[in-house]
DNA sequence: TTGAAAGCGCTACCAC
DNA sequence: GTGGTAGCGCTTTCAA
């Protein structure tokens, strides 16, 4: 079986909570005897049980992670990074696809919570906000990543897509593009309405009106994109540019395009968001809006983990700016 | 506080004992008493503590997954299977991506150990069987996928890379293409190598040599395959065919053969290996041979959990025959 | 059909 | 400096 405390005690000649001590750093401990439980531990390759840690009121090391899909690329990606960062301070991470279902969001949290993580890191859409809220009623530490809920006082990290949605509509309108359309994600996706608005917001002060029928949304895959790019550019008046709310949505544009034998950019061009690996994988190379996923992934961790540790008592909201990548999917427009 | 076993038992006037059985099934409880139990239960919104569950010698309900890196589109592709599968049995996975650093490997490996993970799925690769073995000595139940070790007894699951080499070979062959090349994952990668003697085995069959020159391996990334790619269309005597043992590869195939200006399917046939979702999203959309991902992330948790119950003891290694999906990148060879 | 009590491996408080 | 011991929440004999 596996050593426990009570092995090493037993060969070392002391009790297990002069072991603990030497384990946990705590209390006043000779050298010698720490030396020597060290190396007993070392030869009998001890491991302490998180388990046991953990019941004793302590803590798991461990962090749930809500998200729509881990096989959509803009989740893994983010995944990863909190992975990284989770490893790098000892925490490790249960990854729960939610595919946006409040149903299987909250059976996901009953586990978690049953499992007793050290927190939670919501980066999934969520419809119930009490769900959240019960989470912290109960002292749960919570980040939200990439989704907001500014009514109520948790952790957020943000890119701030208002401004996302701007910066595409000033790189297409610089581009001289005037006919601009969007394809969003369903209106409950707050992330993709931001865009949107920031988008119309620019074209506005540009002067220029968001055309009826040229603002489609649908669900975030490329079929869905595709689907609502074809609309766009099958109408005998179509866009000269289209801005995708994400990389899959852009995807599936830059197929419908290819489907009606227009060359994006220089029949059409598209700004997307999120900088994938999609993005960089497409033909052409997709002009994006990077979000800082690292970046992201690290800070979300690092609150959560402040959290645990009863600083940073002040909930806050970091808002982190996308950056405008420009790839091969935009170009000037002619002028005709 | 949370509602532990104790203030159930308080509040229906029994022991401990007695809602530990209704809990969990066993013993005979009379149906008026286990009625009144979980009502409580209801109530008080007990959920028992797993980690105490654990404690008591039982399982903790978490499954640990070795991955190289879960922003790679088949690896999220894969774990999103696990998961769900998991979730259907009632089992969290915890994620782990290793980077195919055995070094990394051990630090989890350990981690979940020590968090006493009910078992370990491996799909990444491993230099020292030894960690595996000594997995099994301890009687951890571990299951390999996607990746194999002949030589040691564990169960696995895998796609029949040779086969696919094959079907990739005949394929091409089959249009005509004479000048066949590869790009393959360095030789260390099992999978990678034996796709290679398949393809190879198969265009002997049909009395082509691979050409000196003609196979090229490296690291898995889309810049890895596109500087191979480049290695092989820009001297002289280019193939007309391309066999990636991957999808990033492909794409980086595409990249090059755009680079270069030949046009696939047409100057250039490129065949792939996984079906990720890359392969559908890439232009043209890629010729690939499919591997079940679905199918294998499940029979993957299925092993694992019955060899959890102590069912099927013997050890098994399940081939999954992979599946030639034609898509856009080949064409038939046009006769010069 | 139910309950008392002994652990599971570890931490933390209080003595010595 | 070190050790005894009471839990943490639950399962599991063994008795009643």
């Amino acid at each position: 079986m596996k050593a426990t405390i009570y092995d090493i005690a037993k060969e070392a000649g002391v009790s297990i909570a002069t072991v603990s001590k030497v384990l946990n750093g705590k209390g006043k401990i000779s050298a010698e005897t720490s030396k020597a439980i060290y190396a007993i531990m070392e030869r009998l390759n001890y491991q302490p049980s998180v388990i046991a840690t953990a019941l004793t009121g302590k803590k798991t090391y461990t962090l749930g992670l809500l998200i729509p899909d881990i096989s959509n690329p803009f989740f893994s990606e983010v995944a990863r990074a909190i992975e990284d960062q989770g490893e790098h301070l000892g925490y490790s991470v249960i990854m729960c696809s939610t595919d946006n279902k409040d149903e299987k969001v909250e059976r996901y949290i009953s586990l978690l919570q049953q499992k007793q993580v050290d927190g939670i890191i919501i980066a999934t859409g969520i419809d119930n906000k009490d769900i959240v809220e019960q989470l912290l009623a109960k002292g749960i530490p919570v980040v939200l990543l990439a989704r907001d809920m500014p009514l109520i006082a948790v952790n957020t990290v943000v890119v701030d897509d208002y401004v996302g949605g701007c910066l595409a509509a000033s790189h297409l309108i610089g581009l001289g593009h005037r006919k601009l359309a969007v394809i969003g994600e369903k209106d409950s996706v707050r992330s993709s309405r931001e865009r949107i608005r920031g988008f119309r917001q620019t074209m506005e002060d540009h002067g220029i009106a968001l055309q009826e029928g040229f603002l489609k949304t649908c669900d975030y895959k490329v079929a869905d994109g595709k689907k609502k790019a074809l609309e766009l550019l099958q109408s005998e008046d179509s866009p000269s540019a289209i801005f995708a709310c994400n990389d899959m949505l852009a995807v599936g544009a830059l197929q419908a395009a290819r489907a009606v034998g227009k060359k994006v950019p220089n029949d059409l061009s598209i700004v997307s968001f999120d900088n994938t690996l999609l993005s960089e994988v497409a033909d052409p190379p997709l002009t994006t809006l990077a979000q800082p996923i690292e970046h992201m992934g690290k800070l979300v961790v690092n609150m959560i983990v402040e959290e645990l540790h009863g600083s940073n008592k002040v909930k806050q909201r970091t808002v982190l700016r996308p950056e405008l990548i420009i790839r091969g999917s935009t170009a000037a427009m002619i002028r005709s």
